[in-house]
RNA sequence: GGUCCGGUAGUUCAGUUGGUUAGAAUGCCAGCCUGUCACGCUGGAGGUCGUCGGUUCGAACCCGAUCCGGAUCGCCA
């Protein structure tokens, strides 16, 4: 017997006094005071108090006595104002009357408590999933993300754009990311690759005159886990036909605009700030700066190339910089076993140290032996800094410099309180470089993909001097997160064999790789270009969780392995066999 | 693959210089309780101190190895 429920738990108010409900729920809570009895009920809507007392008849009331947590019950009863109202529940003025109850289910004592502020084990969270989606915030969590995807499917349906399916069984491609392979069984010995992105596919859409794809969809990267990134995650990818760098940012700042104020209610104004790869690195030390503070970076080689100071002049004379941070009031809050803490933490990104200099009437440093007050001071005015400020200077290659202040910079922002996570900086990062240097092979390498196109000025260069070339590429960046990224794409034959050529690719790597691309590309691709967004991030930052997992129903845990089912699992030998991967 | 942090009751944690029977809170069980909402009161049960080995008269504590989890760097065309 299943009661037919008229109200969710969550949405009673003062509205329904007096009104006969029915409820189905999970006990949440039960508070026996005797001869009274009280129940919190649960459905995925929040909570509704439900009163047992000793006007019911006996039997009911034991039941009532023998309800526990978890318990998943229906109630019959009325709604009556309460004699005590609880300010901390969205029902709290009202409460349920119980004359008749049935108990679905029982419940061992669940593992995990069931409460938005728990502080349990996240190993045990996940194992015990189902519990801990019963969680309002989890909810929350899950119905915010259909929301974000049902607004993003209506928004670009409305724009023209065609939802369209591409494979989950393609092709291994070696580039890039580990593929997740699947042994083909009717093709003994090959394999299939589970699809890092829809790349290739969304390209022969357009191709094939679909003019506007868009596509919710699951990818997959076989590398290592971190509290953003996720072995299987979820993409909103999109390509248009007969577009520019302009006309696909255009497009998504509408989209972006319209989540905002749809989902947050914040109005975001158009256009969104534009920044160059080669800016956004020069002052910020990352391609995905967060621009909610300033601490921005400073190039210190002119004030520090005559010092004595070897660690400094070695730096520069070796191709490498010098740069620093300004910490507005720093001095206090960094005491010397603080600065130490940093540097340790410097290391990991290639630093050998970090040298500080207090601004003050007298400016202290640790290079004290090397500069005196009047070298110190230049240092000080590059920043216009004030007493009570701290600098760091970092030296090495440039690559060292960039990647240590960019992450002291936002790290010490979040030690200093300064990231207010209700402020929204969503921005363009544009004109990134076409290649970048692959350390292991010191072959050229695609920063982003190989079709992405070179910027129409720097096509000549792409023979004489690659690195100089510059992409039609662009990432859109809140508060220091890459949401998304695209290109505008090569849809010139043989503009796209040139790239490869770059790339160290002979005629054979090419047809065995992206040979099916490349034969479209003969009978006609229109100029294209799109992005993608990676859903699960968008959905934490926006629904403020500071980790991927709370917006994903059943994520993987660091060694990629699903808790709740224990995934990865075993083979038989008879499937093995079947899959040709073992001698019967 | 590297670095760092952690593993003690169902759960979250404490555990002093290595020293008697390993504690607290919460949860759980039982009894009492008519306005609670973190209900209250009384009582009770609950432990392979991740695992293995070593040092020691004696190890949760020291040492070594190992397993597991997390953060992070590399990696993520």
């Amino acid at each position: 017997m299943v009661f037919k429920r008229t109200h969710m738990c969550g949405t009673l108010t003062g509205a329904n006094i007096g009104e006969n409900v029915v409820l189905n729920g999970w006990v949440a809570k039960r508070r026996n005071l005797g001869g009274l009895v009280f129940c919190d009920l649960r459905d995925k809507t929040g909570i509704v108090q439900i009163v047992f007392d000793d006007k019911i008849p006996k039997e009911l009331f034991d039941k009532a006595d023998s309800l526990r947590s978890e318990y998943v019950i229906g109630v019959k009863g009325i709604v009556k104002e309460r004699q005590s109202i609880n300010k901390d529940l969205n029902t709290g003025d009202i409460e349920v009357f119980v004359s008749e109850m049935v108990v679905y289910s029982e419940s061992e004592t669940p593992p995990i408590y069931i409460k938005d502020d728990d502080n349990v084990d996240d190993n045990l969270r996940l194992k015990y999933r189902y519990l801990d989606l019963r969680k309002h915030k989890m909810q929350e969590n899950l119905r915010f993300r259909h929301r974000l995807a049902k607004l993003t499917r209506d928004y670009f349906d409305g724009k023209g754009f065609t939802e369209v399916e591409t494979p989950m069984l393609i092709k291994p491609t070696p580039e890039g990311a580990r593929d997740y392979l699947v042994p083909s069984r009717a093709n003994p010995g090959k394999f299939y690759a589970l699809p890092q992105s829809p790349q290739m596919f969304k390209q022969l859409l357009m191709v094939g005159g679909t003019d506007r794809y868009m596509q919710i969809t699951k990818c997959f990267r076989d590398e290592d886990l971190r509290a953003d990134r996720q072995p299987e995650f979820t993409q909103v990818d999109l390509e248009m036909s007969f577009v520019d760098v302009d006309q696909v940012i255009e497009i998504q700042e509408g989209y972006l605009k319209t989540v905002f104020k749809q989902l947050m209610g914040v109005e975001i104004n158009l256009p969104l700030p534009r920044i160059s790869y080669d800016e956004a690195m020069e002052r910020y030390g990352s391609d995905k700066p967060d621009t909610r503070f300033g601490f921005e970076l400073k190039l210190l080689n002119e004030q520090v190339k005559n010092s004595e100071f070897k660690v400094f002049t070695d730096a520069i004379a070796g191709g490498g910089a010098v740069r620093g941070i300004c910490i507005a009031g720093g001095s206090d809050t960094y005491t010397r076993k603080k600065i130490d803490k940093l540097v340790e933490m410097s290391k990991s990104y290639g630093a050998k140290g970090l040298v500080w200099i207090k601004v003050g009437s007298e400016i202290t440093s640790s290079v004290n032996k090397f500069f005196d007050q009047d070298g110190l001071k230049e240092i000080a005015n590059v920043f216009d800094g004030k007493d009570g400020d701290l600098i760091l200077i970092c030296s090495g290659s440039h690559k060292v410099t960039y990647d240590t202040l960019g992450f002291l910079r936002r790290h010490i922002a979040g030690e200093m309180g300064l990231l207010d996570d209700k402020q929204y900086n969503l921005l363009w990062v544009v004109d990134f470089p076409l290649y970048e240097k692959d350390e292991e092979t010191g072959r050229y390498h695609a920063m982003h993909h190989p079709f992405t196109s070179p910027k129409e000025e720097d096509v000549d260069k792409l023979m004489t001097e690659p690195y100089s070339v510059k992409a039609n590429a662009y990432d859109i960046v809140l508060n220091g997160v890459e949401l998304g990224g695209g290109s505008i794409r090569i849809h010139d034959r043989k503009l796209q064999e040139t790239m490869f050529k770059v790339l160290g690719l002979n005629e054979e790597e090419i047809e065995e790789k992206f040979g099916f691309l490349v034969e479209a590309f003969k009978y006609g691709a229109p100029p294209h270009g799109g992005i993608a967004y990676g859903l699960d991030r968008f959905v934490m930052l926006l629904s403020g969780q500071d980790s991927i997992r709370e917006v994903i129903a059943f994520p993987k845990n660091q060694a990629a392995q699903c808790m709740v089912s224990e995934a990865p699992g075993e083979a038989t030998d008879e499937q093995l066999e079947e899959l040709s991967l073992k001698r019967g």
